[in-house]
RNA sequence: GGGCGAUUGGCUCAGUGGUAGAGCGCCUCGUUCACACCGAGGAGGUCACUGGUUCGAACCCAGUAUCGCCCA
């Protein structure tokens, strides 16, 4: 048989198309025991062979449909979180497919920064010394330490060039096994259209882009305090932060007046008491209105500093006069610019105070005090400082216990220090100068331009937008990375001019600063003065991956397709990256392109585990997404993923996996059945004509209206709500109904049999279409029983056929009939006994209204319920249930 | 402290003005004839609480409580 996927689809407008192509009678077709094991590897591989994903680029942008996939950290490890986010994805991707649009579905590997550095480190044992030399054939000490960590006095110090290596190897291992899962769980994504976020593609992306940011004012470099790790010794943005707990201590410490009288301040950092620059307190604050343009001198270092009104000290807090160093918080930094305060550092970027005892502090005692806390870190010289506060009799009480919120960066494990330092920024509406004049208000605007699925999620984006309080810092002091495109001029002094960065073409990216010459110079004029030098420093992540559109989308390499696919149709995304991702790929379509980068974004919510928490990675690790796979199906696990709505949290429940297994197998047995009944002969709307079947239709058509518009409105849960309960009600009921018509026989007419083979026919054709977004195995598997193609190229179904067949009739009868039949079932059931069991003679009683939708599904019921004599009458008592008048078993309950 | 979301049967969740729903679990029964990875029947809830609007509130309004997340 011949598959040609990409044009064989069936078109539901026009259902009575030959069902059975090729050879072979569909009765040979159908197994004889259906099963949902090894579904995933089989169709896996015709989908792959027969590139039924693999999408068009002739199509238009309108016939586009097109999706800014996120792309996994490779260096984490997959959790069942993205299993379930990804299935969401694909659920609108399939849908989208179906309705006839060319889908644009990229997968992309974020293996650029951090997270990679940290998994090369522990699985190779290695660490990079940029200051080394490349080592050809270099061997790393370890190849896989199963998840053991190497300590960091045992890593070998490596060149940044072996390091990035080892990175680009151990990347490509985890992509491959990314690659396998998602294959396994049916993500219909076109596998030739891959790729990294630290690609040469991506690094040209990511350079050109900062580059036209440079030229249009809206990337700047700056000398300012920041926000720094030093354990990672690097800057951190706005977005990385993450409040914690911390605990410390309160230091009661007195300032001295001018007469001698103390001046008592409470702090937490006494350590910063040498970079002290003033006390602050509250301008209404009445205790310390007389001393507001005085002056005081420091415990211990004698430097003489002023006392300074500010609204932003908190008179309720500790002492309510705050000493303000340079630098230990960002209220500091607040009262530094805007008090244009001296700056006084101590703290380096290795976290430590600086070795050389500071200028500013004169007195001999002071010096000597400095002295012993020079290059200890800030724990120790707190320590330290404390004993010299003691002994001075500045340390007022004992030091007080005390939890405070500290900043810290995601991924590290000491508090923030802010040290000053040159980096790069990309304006983002968060400081209102220059191009950032109005960029707030306007990103607002692209916010509310942007359709969110669900709505309530935009508050996140306005509340992040709003809340932003300086530009977006990208460059980080890390080394692998997207490298910052930049060379500086040495002076003939020897400083380096940072004011006249030196510039690529466009034509030369990607670029390694590090290792490539600037036009004009020669590779000896690196480092050496009237030469130059390179930026040693990288791009943040999020600076390449709020690329993601243009990246995919072949905006620099593929200018045809780019006008294809962009702006593209969706994003989805989990919720806790709106501020990053979703803001920051807003921030950059913004500036470049003047648009939104889609139109839609879709938000999924969290795994909680049973305890309501959000999935921990060591129960994650527990479960592996492949185990899942394996153990419940695909299907299955896609139904449970299909369940929960955008946007909301949901329980990660193996009972939800086993109810769409049941449905998965339901689908294969049913569709058995029905094709063993019509034989997959063509289903010509026009030999409907029962009106059962007619009922059963119509029902049909208004499952399909309800489904297509809740995919409309990315509400692909209640979709498949509605079809599944139909599903189960076209099996219970329907099925059962029309069992013994549809065999056939001497007691029917043969207009009654074939229609309802016809309506089988039809109801299976619509049923198949309507699951296969959630159940693309079990759906594809049918299919092949029946019908040449893949079901995931065919049409998504429209009501009109099935309501032409229905001729009129409503959907009523069908739960009029199923009513009935309920109730004689209810009969055998009370009496227990069989099904089978035949009744000699009954009487029910139907509410008036659907008795005539009864006795035209007469003797369907009849049959179903092996009534000999069926007498129904209207019974005004019955409102909405069909009652029992009477009864007769062939056979007395036991 | 501010914002967002949630609170419905044992569990997971639908239900946005008109007599409380589903699935799972539970109980009873049945089953070689599509399906034991099954079928039929049944029990089970004063919809977190307090007020208000309304002929009528799970649903709208105000407030309270608890939980989760985000931002200070």
């Amino acid at each position: 048989m011949s598959l040609e996927p990409n044009t064989a689809t069936t078109p539901a407008a026009t259902p009575t198309s030959p069902a059975v192509a090729g050879s072979g009678l569909v009765a040979e077709r159908v197994p004889d025991k259906v099963s949902l094991d090894g579904l995933e590897e089989r169709w896996g591989a015709v989908w792959r062979e027969q590139g039924t994903y693999a999408f068009d680029r002739t199509a238009t942008r309108e016939q586009v449909f097109s999706i800014d996939t996120p792309p996994p950290t490779v260096s984490g490890s997959l959790h069942v979180g993205h299993v379930f986010s990804y299935t969401h994805t694909d659920l609108l991707a399939r849908y989208q497919r179906m309705r006839g649009r060319e889908v644009f579905y990229p997968m992309g590997w974020d293996d650029n920064g951090l997270p990679t550095e940290r998994r090369v480190q522990n699985y190779f044992g290695v660490r990079c010394d940029p200051t080394l030399p490349y080592e050809p054939g270099f061997v790393p000490p370890h190849d896989g330490t199963d998840g053991k960590n190497v300590k960091p006095a045992d890593q070998v110090p490596v060149s940044r060039r072996n390091f990035v290596e080892l990175c680009e190897r151990l990347t490509v291992d985890d992509e491959r096994q990314f690659e396998a899962l998602w294959r396994h769980l049916g993500l219909s994504v076109d596998w030739s259209n891959t790729y990294q976020t630290i690609d040469a593609n991506a690094r040209a992306v990511a350079q050109t882009a900062f580059l036209r940011n440079l030229a249009r004012g809206e990337a700047y470099q700056a000398e300012a305090p920041g926000l720094w790790d030093v354990t990672f010794q690097t800057a951190v943005a706005q977005a990385e932060l993450e409040a914690r707990e911390y605990p410390g201590f309160f230091h009661r410490v007195a300032f001295h007046r001018p007469d001698g009288s103390p001046l008592h301040i409470e702090t937490t950092r006494p350590e910063l008491i040498p970079a002290v620059v003033a006390l602050i307190a509250h301008p209404d604050d009445e205790r310390y209105q007389h001393l507001f343009g005085t002056t005081v001198t420091s415990p211990v270092f004698d430097i003489e500093i002023p006392v300074l009104a500010h609204p932003a000290a908190e008179p309720d807090k500790g002492a309510g006069i705050a000493m303000c160093c340079t630098f230990g918080d960002l209220t500091d930094v607040q009262w530094w610019r805007e008090l244009q305060l001296p700056t006084r550092s101590v703290v380096t970027r290795d976290g430590r105070l600086q070795r050389e005892t500071p200028e500013w502090i004169t007195s001999e005692r002071g010096r000597a005090a400095y002295a012993e806390l020079a290059g200890r870190t800030t724990t120790g010289a707190r320590n330290a400082l404390v004993e010299q506060l003691r002994a001075s009799g500045d340390l007022d009480g004992e030091p007080a216990p005390t939890l405070r919120m500290t900043n810290f960066y995601e991924k590290g494990d000491k508090p923030l220090e802010i040290v000053t330092s040159r980096q790069w920024y990309i304006r983002n509406g968060g400081r209102e100068e220059g191009a950032g004049v109005g960029l707030r208000e306007a990103l607002l605007g692209r916010g509310r331009e942007l359709a969110f699925h669900p709505e309530f999620m935009r508050v996140r984006y306005e509340n992040w937008v709003n809340g932003l309080n300086g530009d977006w810092l990208i460059s980080r002091q890390r080394f692998f990375g997207v490298a910052i495109p930049l060379w500086y001029p040495v002076l003939e002094d020897g400083t380096v001019d940072h004011d006249h960065p030196i510039v690529p073409d466009e034509a030369s990216l990607p670029v390694d600063p590090s290792s490539e010459t600037p036009a004009g110079y020669t590779a000896e004029q690196r480092g050496v003065p009237g030469g130059f030098v390179g930026e040693a420093d990288v791009m943040d992540t999020w600076a390449t991956s709020s690329l993601t559109p243009q990246v995919a989308g072949g905006w620099l390499r593929d200018p045809d397709l780019f006008a294809r696919v962009f702006p593209m149709d969706v994003r989805p995304q989990g919720q806790d990256i709106i501020r990053t991702w979703l803001f920051s790929t807003v921030v950059r379509s913004h500036l470049e392109h003047g648009s939104l980068p889609w139109k839609h974004a879709a938000i999924s919510g969290w795994i909680l585990d049973p305890d309501r928490k959000k999935m921990s990675k060591s129960k994650g690790n527990v479960v592996t997404p492949m185990g899942l796979l394996v153990e419940h199906g695909s299907d299955a696990v896609r139904y449970w993923a299909a369940s929960a709505r955008l946007g909301t949290d949901a329980a990660f429940e193996v009972g939800q996996m086993k109810i769409g297994r049941r449905l998965a197998i339901k689908v294969l047995n049913a569709s058995k059945f029905v094709l063993s009944i019509t034989e997959g002969a063509a289903a010509s709307p026009a030999d409907v004509t029962a009106p059962l079947d007619r009922a059963m239709l119509a029902a049909l058509a208004d499952v399909v209206d309800v489904a297509t518009e809740a995919f409309e409105s990315y509400d692909h849960t209640r979709a498949l709500e509605a079809t599944e309960t139909f599903f189960w009600t076209f099996c219970d009921d329907y099925l059962e109904l029309v069992k013994d018509r549809a065999y056939g026989g001497e007691r029917w007419a043969a207009e009654a049999t074939a229609s309802a083979r016809a309506a089988l026919g039809l109801a299976l054709d619509t049923l198949l279409r309507l699951l296969a977004p959630t159940l693309p195995f079990a759906t594809e598997e049918v299919w092949s029983w029946w019908r040449e193609g893949s079901v995931h190229r065919a049409s998504w179904p429209v009501a009109a056929p099935l309501r032409e067949a229905a001729d009129g009739v409503g959907p009523a009868g069908l739960p009029a009939a199923g009513r009935a039949l309920a109730a004689l079932r209810k009969v055998k059931s009370e009496a227990k006994v069989s099904m089978r069991v035949g009744i000699v003679r009954a009487e029910l009683g139907v509410p008036a209204a659907e008795l005539p939708l009864v006795e035209a599904a007469a003797p369907d019921v009849r049959a179903a319920g092996r009534v000999a004599d069926l007498t129904l009458v209207a019974d005004e008592t019955a409102t909405d249930a069909v009652v029992v008048r009477a009864a007769e078993l062939e056979q007395p309950p036991a």
